[in-house]
DNA sequence: AGATACTGCTTTTTT
DNA sequence: AGCAGTATCT
């Protein structure tokens, strides 16, 4: 492998970011400019022109599945070893595999199972619970936000600044979470990270040592860092300077998770050589999507605005539409995708939203139109219920002191421990200061508990530690096989699960459980030769079954979130609401509102052919009825030449870039209902007097501003609304 | 004491 | 749609 094949197929841009001098360097990138590929390349550059060894590298990558691209690209450059010999991986994982390495050094077992979100939560319900707080006030869900925060900033429980009441509370909720998660013996995925960074910050034996291993790492995707990953770049680089980071500020969609695209600003200080290269062509998308995209992100304040271009001159123009409800967009987005299948493949179609609730009515259409199509994220597969049961047992088993595993798989399937008991194990555990699988055993043999609760606890306990003992023996495998078999969760799951509506796929919803099952046990034997430890920390780090299967050919479902990294020749973005785009959790600063910009930047320059926008007239929110919405407020951006919709006939004199492409649709006049003017009562509302009526399509709007809960835009004809007499 | 049926409440984004 | 809390059944 030489040189010139390394450089091969790079324009001059992209062969000076490759080819940078060692030191460190800052890769600053459009979309679609092959950024990652350069990366790679980079990669392999330094190992063949420089001589370094593949041992000393480390490459961060945002997503797993992005770690197994680069992975193949290398190996197809340099060979299965060379690749191999890399630690690459994501931030998480990279580090997972650290602490558990340097556990003694950093005052933990290198036992520790990782909790998710969902044991997060649990755990911090039970910390609101114990701290008598009321869990309307105090949601653990936010303070979960919090203590998240808190942990990427490093910032300890001690030190959590305490400026509001609640504040005050949030730093006693921190710290117990923090004292319960270490006696679960577990880490958190932002432990991960502080802890990683901890280690590195206290021990100067172990930092040299990494420093030394990794004396050469580069980044991906650097604008989603959040301080503990900075710290832990900056400690592991300051010896060597070998740093070489790769980022575009516009694409900084995780702030909400920490992440600081100001991580840019503070490399420029701590390393004052820093190189800057820029990558300015866009190799992905037609320059009517690229124009569309930019014009999108232009509007947002203090960034360094970019000159991107594309070859690509031309292109099919941006369709928007309108439909009716989120049923009617969904058919017309699987109506769309059916005609385009004759000349695209299913596989070069994607299909974005903001939230995972909305991938609903568009999976119900496709599904009835026959067209295949790949969920991403949705339902984790890691994260059903019956997955979470099997994997509590396998937690349980190697590491008895997991809590929320204990809890979770204590009574499932109901065994005879109900309530009462585990209230009674939970005192035991605080009094004694055990967990409460060591408090279970401690009761036992105590004979603090007779007759049938003794007998039921006893029988849990002795299915672990014959699981114990079959593990030992025989492996992952066999384990799994245990737990189904002496826990018979096959037909806890037929007697246990409820009948919903049937199925498209014919499949009783308990059978579909049991498929996850069957798919979980196909994961184990795939790693049957893991230990234990590294298979639940892998399937922890991993989330989803969808990255394990292979590529088929199908519409891809996912969210703007998981869509960063991608590309498709045609991509439709649904749900193009005030409200849901931008989302209305996310309006009450300036800040939020341009990350919610970028994300629609982000899913807009993923399409490299056709870009389909749509949004609805009304759209469902959960289980509330359809309430009317409005455009959202990024359409009015949009220049009126990339658009198809029928326009207007404009003069060529009035500049067509600052106007609104797209009006709302006006109703005409027709007769109403209610008037302006009118008194009318709400079913849950209350009174209010109606401040605007308009029809559109069959339907008539009304704006009420009630008394007691403002203004609300409602439909008249399914509102349960009375015309009170005028006084 | 435990299991189950029913009712009301809440939903951003992810490693 | 799912979960916690409550009421009722075994």
């Amino acid at each position: 492998m030489d040189t010139v094949n390394l450089l091969e197929g790079l324009n001059a841009q992209q062969r000076e970011a490759v080819t940078a001098p060692e030191g460190p360097v800052l890769v600053l990138a459009g979309p679609g400019s092959g950024k990652t590929r350069v990366l790679t390349r980079r990669a392999a550059w330094m190992q063949v022109e420089l001589a370094v060894s593949p041992w000393r590298m480390m490459a961060v990558t945002f997503t797993n599945k992005a770690a197994r691209e680069m992975r193949q690209r290398l190996a197809a450059m340099l060979g299965e070893n060379a690749a191999r010999a890399m630690a690459l991986g994501t931030f998480h994982a990279l580090c997972a595999r650290i602490l558990r390495r340097e556990a003694e050094v950093a005052g933990l077992s290198p036992d520790y199972v990782i909790f998710d979100s969902d044991d997060q939560l649990s755990l911090m319900k039970q910390v609101v619970r114990e701290l008598g707080l009321d869990d309307k006030r105090y949601r653990p869900r936010s303070l979960l936000n919090s203590v998240s925060r808190a942990k990427n900033e490093l910032i300890p429980p001690t030190e959590y600044p305490t400026t509001t009441y609640h504040d005050l509370v949030a730093a006693r909720a921190y710290a117990r979470y923090q004292e319960l998660l270490r006696k679960s013996n577990g880490l958190d995925f932002d432990d991960l990270l502080m802890e990683t960074a901890k280690l590195f910050q206290a021990d100067d034996l172990v930092r040299e040592k990494y420093q030394h291993r990794y004396r050469h790492i580069l980044v991906d995707e650097f604008q989603d860092t959040n301080m503990a990953q900075y710290v832990i770049l900056n400690l592991l680089a300051r010896e060597h300077h070998s740093l070489y980071v790769v980022a575009d500020e516009d694409q900084s969609i995780y702030s909400w998770r920490g992440a600081d695209a100001r991580n840019i600003r503070r490399l420029r200080q701590d390393f004052p050589e820093l190189r800057t290269y820029l990558l300015e062509e866009n190799y992905r998308s037609t320059q009517v999507i690229l124009d569309a995209a930019q014009a999108v992100i232009a509007r947002n304040r203090g960034r360094t605005p970019k000159r991107l271009f594309t070859r690509r001159q031309g292109g099919v123009a941006i369709r928007l539409r309108e439909a009716y409800d989120e049923v009617d967009e969904a058919r017309f987005v699987a109506e769309e995708i059916q005609r385009l299948l004759r000349s695209y493949r299913p596989g070069d179609v994607a299909v974005m939203y903001r939230t995972n609730a909305q991938s609903r009515a568009l999976e119900e259409s496709l599904v009835h139109r026959n067209i295949p199509y790949r969920l991403i994220g949705a339902t984790r597969f890691y994260a059903r219920k019956e997955i979470k049961d099997l994997l509590a047992y396998l937690r349980l088993v190697q590491n008895p002191d997991d809590d929320v595993s204990l809890l979770r798989a204590i009574n499932v399937p109901p065994r005879g421990i109900g309530a009462r008991t585990i209230a009674r194990v939970s005192e035991a555990a605080a009094e004694q200061g055990l967990s409460r699988y060591r408090a279970v055993l401690w009761l036992l043999e105590q004979r603090a508990v007779k007759g049938r609760t003794y007998n039921a606890l006893l029988a849990f306990v002795s299915l672990v530690q014959q699981w114990l003992q079959v593990y030992q023996e025989t492996g992952l495998d066999a384990l799994l096989e245990s737990i189904l078999a002496d826990t018979n969760y096959r037909a806890y799951l037929r007697t246990h699960t409820q009948e919903r509506a049937p199925r498209s796929d014919g499949l009783s919803a308990a059978d579909a459980r049991w498929e996850n099952v069957m798919a979980l046990q196909a994961v184990v034997s795939e790693a049957a030769d893991l230990p234990l430890g590294d298979f639940l920390t892998e399937v922890a780090l991993v989330a989803d079954v969808d990255e394990l299967s292979e590529e088929q050919d199908a519409v891809t479902l996912l969210t703007l979130h998981s869509a960063k990294g991608l590309e498709y020749p045609v991509v439709f973005i649904t749900g193009l609401e005030e409200g849901r785009l931008p989302h209305s959790r996310s309006l009450d600063t300036e800040q939020e509102i341009a990350e919610e910009r970028r994300l629609l930047y982000v899913g807009m320059t993923r399409a490299k052919e056709r870009l389909y926008l749509t949004y609805a007239f009304r759209r469902s929110w959960g289980w509330g009825g359809g309430e009317p919405s409005e455009p959202s407020r990024f359409l009015d951006d949009l220049p009126a030449e990339v658009l198809s919709r029928p326009q207007p006939q404009r003069t060529r004199a009035t500049s067509t870039w600052s106007q609104p492409a797209w009006r709302p649709s006006r109703p005409q006049q027709r007769v109403t209902q209610y008037h302006v003017g009118d008194r009318v009562q709400h079913a849950h509302y209350g009174e209010g007097t109606v401040m605007e009526c308009e029809l559109s399509g069959h339907e008539e709007v009304v704006t009420v501003l009630f008394e007691h809960v403002g203004a609300k835009r409602l439909l008249a004809g399914r509102a349960p609304l009375t015309v009170l007499p005028k006084h």
